[in-house]
DNA sequence: ATTTTGACTTAAG
DNA sequence: GCTTAAGCCAAAA
């Protein structure tokens, strides 16, 4: 399969399940590198299949919200994701109960 | 091809 | 708890 890195990124982004969240480290690792969650970002805010892409599923390593140009910034991805079902923790999710889980 | 930038992460002060 | 520094990766200019 001649999958980028990005393709394989938007793919798991995608597959994140509803009421959970996975950190950029992660997608990086599952993507194959343990170390581009940089580069994950970063193909987030390019971001060519937005709304395909809960890319606000995706927060980072401490379950902050960062980033999300959008309508509100992170306000807006916070309240969406608790619509979700996220557990929330002030003003980071709670990975403790929303962490995403590659495989039950 | 080279340089810059960024929605990251971890370690150290 | 916050700031600084360094490490690694990809897209854009």
């Amino acid at each position: 399969m001649n999958k980028s890195f990005k393709n394989t990124v938007y793919e798991l982004t995608r597959k994140i399940p509803h009421s959970k969240v996975a950190t950029y480290g992660q997608i990086a690792i599952l993507a194959g590198k343990a170390k581009a969650a940089r580069a994950v970002g970063a193909l987030m805010r390019i971001n060519p299949d937005a709304p395909d892409t809960p890319c606000h599923r995706v927060v980072a390593a401490d379950g902050k919200l960062t980033g999300y140009s959008g309508r509100g910034g992170i306000t807006t991805k916070k309240a969406m994701l608790i619509k979700e079902g996220v557990a929330f923790k002030g003003d980071k999710v709670d990975l403790t109960k929303s962490a995403w889980n590659n495989f039950p």
